[in-house]
DNA sequence: TCACTTTGTGCCGCCAGTGAACAAAATGCG
DNA sequence: CGCATTTTGTTCACTGGCGGCACAAAGTGA
């Protein structure tokens, strides 16, 4: 999410210490224990020893020592690392296209708080911006825990450095509207602690789902989803979110998967964007379109319970082809170790999984010699989540730097 | 070029010391004088002097303290740093379809030697290796000079991590061909020192081109070329080849390009593979294809010697057009900021850049905010200095420790 | 109760790199 | 020509993270 680096680095530039390494460890779930810790970190005992008191003198994490119930090894039993209950926060906000999300969340994504609420005049992004943070700031209050910073998730590309909204169409905002710097001000006007992120929905998703969810352990990441309308994707490479040079990777929704396909905004036609979102799912299902807001729901809802209806079917199996063509698309160009999808695509991959699956394999070039895992997302409110890890990355990063 | 990362990581994990940054940054020429690379490393004068002397002791850099004739600037003028003449080399070699070329090449890219060769028998791996090998021997004895390892360079896919070659067509060889391990071994065989790699030659031409050539600086640099026939993509990340989670990355020759387009063995019609090659142009430009190792050749003069044919130049325009839809949609999805095109691409862009241009940035989503600069290769056998590279890879991570 | 295994802790030393003081090599000015 | 100024190279004491070791602690199994 930085972007380019400047010709003069500076000498904190490498992060020192295991101490940022070692939250993370504990952050995603991957050390449980002092011993596990020390090997993951691959440092001594010593070591791992002094990081893991100090973090809990960071109020970070809490060091369980007490003796166990059932311990099942041998040795002397390790002392169990967990993420502390009451310690500090993010403020995790999203914007979709019928309202807004406010959240507290700790580490280990732990949602601490929520606040779900509605807005009248959608079309001005400060207005909106203004009465999430709002919202943000009460739970704050409320809670009384300590912010570490704030993090947005907004249904559009977020173009970097700027942190402009490309295409906030859902949202009826201006196109290029300085979402980042709104947020930004708005979240320093509130009073709120730490500094403030701006991204993508679906990058934000799979950031959380890589760390919380169905994508642990996956080094080569690559999330699809379909909201209301259009196709999202993103990259987590090595843990870390890959947005380009530019904020503007992954933007999956122009790859032809329909030759004789529909045209579609961008000059060319069979775009994944118009042949898999709900709106063509449903037209395809010959079922009458419903609002905008709902046809999302709309879509799923039929796959979950006619699919029987060989028309549901029928309509289900055609973008279940062309999803998995353009899939095939993207295996072919970024070989990711694991697929996860959201929103329709995830039903369409429940309904069928099969099909689904032999698609992509068949399709993409080397599909048959280990063919790539595709799972559903498994976390609720992954989108919230993953804004709130852009605001816990500085301290995942430099935990001493940032809560100095 | 890795992969996985192992359970129990070791302490040596993230390099010590600024010596292999440093090391890098005068292979690449970014470090000219040690001032320079006192404020690139981000320490201080102290540090950059001790890395810089311990770097010539160990007779990889020379550091020239003599009095400079023509200053220009104020202060004491820095000493100067440069690869030293002379010093350690790898072994590079490369593998095409008629015949193979062995080369040695020092730090900063330099090819200190070179021997091309043909082979009477294709058709088996082991036996061209063993005489691409035993040329590359040669050329150490005769030049007696060190050598830190030793790096091939083939026009297929190579499977990570397992190093086979997954497509090796043009060269007749069997698909899966175990290119690492035979090359590995021969290399062993001949008493050659140090590790050897294998990889493919787009990947490597790539990051040749990102280390000495035109993708300097570039972040997220992309690379497409067409050899004789097919088309290969690579990306260089941070400096870093990414090949994806099983080296299967960046195989982009079947995006679609061409809805109304020939049929492609891989099942689809109109992809990029089969709609710009020079057999594509050579066939649209009405012009007799003549023996398979000499289209590439054939396709290059024609366009640069030809252009005014008014069926030369459309067939060229039509090319154009389809490589800038593929690129449009590489860009779409990785947004590099840097594309680099190498073979008969390279010959289209040249032909008419304006006209590529325009088209990437019609098609790419948000080509307009800020297009992608579109360049040709620049470097001459970059596939065999990229192959060198591989070799010199140890060196630079840690050069206390691979020179061991 | 006694080996045995595994983990936690205190202490010492290493070493890359910092920071500051000083020396050196160039330019420009009187 | 000499001198102030600027920029760089060099020396040296110091620091901070971490390895290595020895020993203590807390379990399991016979």
């Amino acid at each position: 999410m930085n972007g380019k680096a400047t010709t003069t680095r500076t000498k904190l530039e490498r992060g020192r210490s295991a101490l940022g390494p070692a939250l993370e460890l504990v952050h995603t779930g991957r050390a449980p224990t002092r011993a596990v810790l020390t090997s993951e970190l691959g440092v001594t005992r010593a070591t791992a020893g002094a990081v893991a008191a100090e973090l809990e003198a960071l109020g970070l994490i809490r060091v369980d020592s007490s003796p166990r119930s059932a311990a099942g090894s041998q040795g002397r039993p390790s002392h169990r690392l967990s993420v502390r209950d009451g310690g500090p926060v993010a403020l995790a906000a999203q914007v979709h296209s019928d309202g807004f999300r406010a959240a507290l969340v700790g580490l280990g994504g732990r949602i601490v708080a929520t606040a779900p609420g509605c807005v009248t005049v959608m079309a001005d992004p400060a207005q909106v911006l203004g009465e999430v943070v709002e919202a943000g700031a009460l739970l704050l209050r409320e809670s009384g825990l300590r912010c570490v910073g704030a993090g947005l998730a907004v249904p559009s590309a977020v173009a970097e450095p700027e942190g402009t909204a490309l295409n906030p169409m859902h949202l009826a905002w201006p196109a290029g509207a300085p979402v980042r710097e709104i947020f930004s001000a708005r979240v320093r006007a509130a009073g709120i602690a730490g500094p403030a992120f701006t991204g993508n929905d679906v990058n934000l998703a799979a950031l959380a789902e890589h760390r919380h969810g169905a994508g642990r352990g996956a080094q080569h990441l690559l999330c699809v989803a379909t909201g209301h309308r259009g196709v999202g994707g993103a990259l987590v490479l090595d843990g870390r979110l890959h947005t380009g040079s530019s904020g503007l990777a992954l933007e999956v929704g122009h790859l032809t998967v329909n030759p004789e396909g529909r045209p579609c905004h961008c000059g060319g036609r069979g775009c994944l964007d118009v042949e898999t979102d709900p709106l063509a799912f449903l037209t395809s299902a010959r079922r009458d379109p419903g609002p905008e807001e709902s046809l999302l729901k709309q879509a799923g809802d039929l796959l979950r319970t006619e699919y029987d209806d060989p028309c549901v079917r029928a309509a289900a199996e055609e973008l279940i082809d062309r999803l998995g063509l353009g899939l095939a698309g993207l295996v072919n160009i970024l070989n990711p170790d694991r697929i996860i999808l959201g929103g329709l695509h995830r039903d369409l991959l429940e309904a069928d999984p099969e099909r689904l699956r032999a698609v992509v394999a068949d399709r993409s070039l080397w599909g048959r010699s280990g063919s790539v895992p595709i799972l559903s997302c498994t976390l609720a409110h992954n989108s919230l989540v993953g804004a709130a890890e852009l605001a816990w990355q500085p301290v995942l990063d430099d935990p001493l730097a940032a809560l100095a």
